[in-house]
DNA sequence: ATTGTATATTGCAATATTACGATAGAGTTT
DNA sequence: AAACTCTATCGTAATATTGCAATATACAAT
């Protein structure tokens, strides 16, 4: 086979394993730590900052996208990515959440 | 090709990409979710709990491991796995951050 | 020692991901 | 309009992931 059967588990659960997914490789989070650090999000500057090939990036932005953790809006002939505020917050308090429930567990390994 | 280049990027880069890899799939998300929600952590449990075969999680619990998201002891005949707290801290810790340097930028889009 | 239970490993088929050259589309500039 | 820039898409090769049956390993209980 090879497709994880994502109908066996529950909305929540595929939702944030997509999300991990997408930051699931090198290149994605590279990208989003660029969107951080420059102030303008222009796309252009990306293909000159990382070691990949135009379409690559573009392939990993599209999946960015698709996931929801980066949103574009076409400026001009470039466009303008940046990092989507609530899908960090999501995840953010997705492990916030595990953090405090194991806290009050006794960890027993 | 279909090799990622990791080798491109920075060690903390590679180091998220893998954490956040080895959550990427509702399987493991369950797993995790499972080991918070028992007090008991034995793995036996997991292959009822989960619409999967048994070689098949093994297979996830020996990726968590790998990433270091769980750890498992051995417990007679059977394996005492838990979360392992310092990694879930880590990801909490990244997602806060880039939280925060979020808040201090004028979100152009 | 044999049987039973829990977990890991192997091998393999189906599918997904990654990377990029070639090309296309869309806006800008001259 | 022609040339240029930026980004997306297509096609395709290399590799990785997913899932499981079969099998192996390791300990426990009888």
């Amino acid at each position: 086979m090879g497709a994880s059967k994502t109908d066996h588990f529950t909305d929540k659960q595929n939702s944030i394993a997509t999300l991990a997914k997408a930051l699931g490789h090198p290149a994605r989070i590279a990208i989003l730590e660029y969107l951080i650090k420059v102030d303008t999000c222009i796309c252009g500057d990306i293909v000159n900052e990382l070691p990949l090939a135009q379409p690559t990036i573009s392939q990993h932005l599209k999946e960015l996208k698709n996931a929801g953790l980066i949103k574009g809006s076409i400026e001009g002939n470039a466009i303008c990515y940046c990092i989507d505020e609530k899908t960090i917050g999501k995840l953010q308090d997705y492990f916030k959440n595990i953090a405090i429930k194991l806290e009050k567990k006794n960890n027993c390994c």
